[in-house]
DNA sequence: TAGCTGGTCGCAAACGTTTTCGTAAAAAAA
DNA sequence: TTTTTTTACGAAAACGTTTGCGACCAGCTA
């Protein structure tokens, strides 16, 4: 199987010009005269003549693509992300290539080597929930490749980052709780090397503590492979369950997280919010329909995604080497719905 | 910025070899030594060489990566088959760029242009809701673009296919509706011009006129843009809702359909099931926490993608031209749960 | 007339590979 | 020893572009 495209030769031989006359003319240089751009022009236009990217690639030592590591593509949040880089990189002509790392060290390693190998021009990542070490981000990065992380950031590489404020995000779902008239608050978060864990883990903290109450670290259950093994989510919300003063509400911190803990509240019978309020950091787009209707705290992914991929853009094609970096702080928004009400609505 | 890596040339200056000797040593040709072999190998593997692919692509006239069209990645069934497509892909080195049509004509035929003139080896698309047309594609084809289609197909162009049973899968779905002693089962479905509208709205018939009723035209709704506009589908649902003999069911025949349909049945406070059953074609893996949980006829789409995949593959790598094209049907699963009771669990 | 200037164009190198072919030296056969 | 074969390597072309530079010609100036 041959796919044959026409060439620049092949263009050159049918109208008895030199190839480098007929690249000149195709991009429009002012040493060729107007008289041969047009018959260039024409008779490329006539049989669809499209420059071979690889060659151009080669030449000009760019891939006009862009890389992009999730750990996960089957997620409203990521999936919602993708669908912001697409946007930003397909107008300014970028191929995107997406890649997951279920959340694996190794195959985040892999597939940033794999990513790199490929000649991308650039890298958009959100650090997997077992990454504890980004020394083979460093590598590529001090070698000139330009990256921006989104998310799940790390400050240990100088480069622009876009994230949501946790923070506040976590601290206004929590303060919501507590307004309702919560009490012993649960938190399920990712794993705790992730910037947003600390984050979120900071908000819910501090709600607690503005409330006059003490965060119980019985309460906080880590989930090191961010949800991607059910039995680790299962394991934690056992556990709350089995405390002696067991929590009357739970603040989950991940898309996955969310609907794997109402999932597992189901068929342990327990009823939300009757017996455990839920609310959750989720992009899903059927919140609105869970059993009961969720309590989201949501991230302007889409936004994300677009910003994230602007600023690696301006990084690809900044002429000088860019020192100045932006850590971009994305607002979330909570949507209040029947898992955490204290009385069904 | 520049992503300076070690080319072939300068392991052969270090070693004092051509290239030519260098690259033929690399690839462990038998007319070099073995000293030499041994040599070369320790050096690019000490220094991490890495073959340029874009050189090679160039070379090699493939460039290793395949394109993929689906409608949208923002959709468990997509997102599912693309983790199938991606785990053979990268199995067998090959790189996968994604792009969404987003139910858009317009959209697939620039996101087929742009993956063929970014010199993909071949194409895995399934249609967008408003194709009606495939000659961009045939186009392609014809000029020797392997390709592979899965789940909406089309007959027009030979080549494989991968395929749920749609038409068994719909009628399950409907003969479970009928057991339930549901009688007036509607249809909200995709547009007409897709495959799977067709077949699953066969399955749809058969089965009411295997159980001795008479479709009804009325019944049946057609969303032209798969439900991406959500105004199409409450169009639709408003419609049903309004018939004089109101249905008591509903088969919905997509992913996006299935979870808007239920959202639009909470919106209008008619009670699923007791007021209407709901049935619906979803891979969503929230289905069960739904509100009420959502019947599912599940398609295998983690198979789907692998298996087109491997097809793909290949086509791509075939010697002499493929003359048999096969036609894979996978079977689908019917999960019951409570959107189809006749009485409430 | 001789020298300059602009305007057009082609030559050739370069990007990093792979691969065909040629060739020197070493080994084997005569 | 001479001839043939084998072994091990290098030169160069090719993939399709882009680009610096030189060549040529017309028209102009002095």
């Amino acid at each position: 199987m041959k796919f044959e495209a026409i060439t620049i030769k092949d263009v050159a031989k049918a109208l008895k010009l030199s190839i480098s006359t007929v690249s000149k003319a195709l991009r429009g240089s002012h040493e060729i005269s107007e008289e041969t751009k047009r018959q260039v022009l024409e008779y490329a236009r006539e049989h669809n003549y499209k420059p071979n990217p690889i060659a151009q690639s080669l030449k000009r030592g760019r891939s006009k693509s862009i890389g992009v590591i999730v750990c996960n593509i089957d997620n409203n949040f990521f999936s919602q992300v993708i669908n912001g880089i697409e946007s930003v990189a397909r107008q300014k002509d970028y191929n995107v290539i997406i890649t997951q790392s279920q959340e694996s060290y190794e195959r985040e390693i892999a597939n940033s080597a794999h990513l790199s190998s490929r000649s991308v021009d650039g890298l958009i990542i959100s650090l997997s929930a077992e990454t504890k070490n980004v020394d083979h981000l460093i590598q590529l990065h001090d070698k000139g490749l330009p990256i921006v992380f989104f998310d799940r950031v790390t400050d240990r590489i100088a480069t622009h980052q876009v994230v949501a404020d946790n923070q506040k995000g976590a601290y206004e779902g929590t303060l919501h709780l507590l307004k309702q008239g919560f009490r012993r608050i649960a938190h399920i978060t990712s794993s705790s090397s992730l910037s947003i864990t600390q984050e979120r883990l900071e908000g819910y903290k501090k709600a607690l503590t503005d409330a006059g109450l003490k965060p119980d670290a019985r309460h906080i259950k880590f989930c090191q492979h961010g949800g991607m093994i059910p039995e680790e989510t299962r394991q934690a919300l056992t556990e709350l369950v089995d405390l002696s003063d067991r929590p009357d509400a739970i603040l989950t911190a991940s898309d996955r997280l969310s609907t794997t803990t109402l999932s597992l509240l189901h068929q342990m019978k327990i009823k939300v919010p009757q017996e455990m309020a839920l609310v959750g950091f989720t992009n899903s787009i059927s919140a609105e329909i869970f059993s009961p209707s969720l309590t989201a705290i949501i991230q302007p992914a889409l936004e994300m995604g677009q910003l994230t991929t602007d600023l690696l853009i301006r990084l690809i094609e900044a002429r000088r080497p860019v020192t100045q970096f932006q850590k971009q702080v994305l607002q979330t928004q909570l949507i209040v719905r029947e898992s955490s009400m204290r009385r069904t609505l």
